[in-house]
DNA sequence: ATGAAAGCGCTAACAT
DNA sequence: ATGTTAGCGCTTTCAT
């Protein structure tokens, strides 16, 4: 099979074979110049037949684009780039540019490491991905080439970022709660110090007195586990036994108080209705009710930062921030009740 | 700051700068050949001036290798192939060498479109990771370049693979279990035509055999949920009141478990003691008790195979299929009883 | 100790 | 329609 024998000639042992030319081969095999049909598929076979395929690397050095580019994570790969990363290479076209993916680990050491380094291997730009919404400081200064923030915004508001609606996630999940009749509602999220349980609990405080509604207790902040969803939910219903819906800032979170309410002889959602948020499958769909959930659509997130990339590669960069919608979806856990 | 306005001038800029020609730059910036130190000197000052950055592709036409793997994941980057690279990272030296990922979506099709972009990119090698331990048909036949696969095996005993101990981390719960005095052991687990299904039963049922002891019920098949916890417990119990351990498939059926097992008044660890598999924190310390796990220890596979391609480009493949042992992390859910 | 020049694989401008 | 050649940025002989 020479569809498996990758030999790697260079474009001399094609024009040898094919009888003709570099510079024939280099036009036939790139649809470029004048040539007879004829030997564009004699070069075509050529080719085929001593197994050649493009040396990237001398390509790059000529038209110094190399169709790369680098992606930084500070998240180890976790669960908040991979389908950030999936958006990414949806954007950036089936392969037909790649990426480097570097993982920093939070560490601005190893962070600028990878920028020279990438730098060094001529990529044609950077997307920097984070692990959550709180902004970051930028990469470098006059970077050579264009730099994408994904998920966590830069500080600098020229640069380009694409970030997640947090406030409007929240916005969504009242307004559903409240037009299914909810009207006694709580906020039972993560650590107060992060910029999603902020923006969150904004935007949840927001809705609901744009609804004319007074929250059920302060914000519950705590941790973004399923045990919080357990002593949060105890503590709730200790002080406030007439709540009927609860806004949780995680899935995790939702699960643990999906438990804890059953273990008090709340049933979901007729007695308490229960919305998570990152639509986060393990979580959402492990066990009944299969939950509700904001989702941040990360994909989207990495689609608009590989399409901004691509917009600054041809010219016109998009500075400022860029804002994706959240999508609620409706399971059990907040169904019926007219 | 010099240290961060990066103008990429290339060599000759240096060289004039300098005052010398291209060819003491390239000696004195790779500290090759005989320069009197303070050319050296003046030439890497030069160079920081100008911001000089190497150019990899210049760099890789020569001498041919480019420094970067290519690593194509079934997985859409997901819950297994994220360890994975983590540690294949680790083994390719901080930044030495870089990594172009590839999701191949399971997809044949972008899987050989993948190979070809990568080859000619001219990748150092490939690893091509799965999201199971079934064995999989090897990406071509003659590659120019180094192969290894890790997690899911070739199935060509030929090529190398790296992949976890799946019977032995069965072995290892069952050891401890009746280490600590239970007797009566289950085994609820995921999907049966699942080799990592397979492989653990078999490890278990050897196992159990090895002690003189009798599996609680046939193997319980069922699927990787929470929910299949709930409902293998549900019918464990039915039919095997004295049932005092379960070695579940998965941390995400181990979880759903404990909650059954203490809807039915069972207590963890005292009455049913409890092992889960792949030690994933969101479900292990998600609640209490903390799960006792077996980790397949992903990263030590992910580290293995990128030192298997290290070796591979060193001129000393290593045919195969590499096993990586498991550990059993024991929290409270198996704690003690003797 | 340093410089000059060839050449890596390819493309494009310029001959023919 | 095809061939010739210069040159991309760098390393490496080979001269000096």
């Amino acid at each position: 099979m020479s569809e498996n024998s990758f030999r790697n000639s260079g474009i001399a042992a094609v024009a040898a074979l094919a009888g003709v030319s570099t510079g024939t081969v280099s036009k036939a095999l790139n649809g470029t110049g004048q040539l007879r049909e004829s030997t564009r598929l004699r070069v075509r076979a050529a080719a085929e037949e001593v197994g050649w395929l493009p040396n990237g690397a001398a390509r790059s050095i000529r038209s110094g684009r190399t169709y790369t580019v680098g992606v930084i994570t500070t998240d180890s790969y976790g669960r908040f780039s991979i389908p950030i990363l999936r958006g990414v290479e949806d954007a950036l076209g089936l392969g037909e540019m790649l990426c480097f993916l570097c993982d920093s680990r939070d560490d601005p050491i190893r962070e600028q490491h990878y920028v020279r380094t990438l730098l060094a291997r001529q990529v044609d730009g950077i997307i920097a991905v984070g692990r959550k919404v709180d902004p970051r400081t930028p990469l470098g200064e006059n970077l050579p080439v264009p730099v994408i923030y994904a998920f966590a915004p830069s500080t600098d508001p020229q640069d380009c970022s694409v970030t997640a609606d947090e406030r409007g996630g929240a916005r969504r999940a009242v307004d559903h709660l409240v037009k299914t009749g909810r009207r006694r509602i709580a906020h039972i999220t993560g650590l107060e110090n992060h910029a999603s349980a902020a923006l969150r609990a904004e935007g949840f405080l927001a809705a609901m007195a744009s609804q004319g509604l007074e929250p059920v207790g302060d914000v519950w902040y705590g941790s973004w586990s399923e045990e919080w969803g357990h002593n949060g939910v105890r503590a709730l219903l200790a002080n406030h036994p007439d709540v009927d819906a609860i806004f949780c800032g995680s899935d995790q979170i939702a699960r643990g108080a999906a438990y804890e309410l059953e273990r008090h002889g709340r049933a979901i959602p007729d007695d308490v209705a229960l919305i998570g948020v990152d639509n986060w499958s393990p979580f959402t769909d492990g066990y009944r009710p299969h939950l509700s959930s904001v989702d941040l659509n990360l994909s989207t997130i990495g689609r608009r930062a590989g399409e901004a990339l691509l917009s600054a590669l041809d010219g016109a960069p998009r500075p400022g921030t860029q804002i994706v919608d959240c999508d609620l979806i409706v399971r059990e856990s907040s169904g019926p009740r007219g």
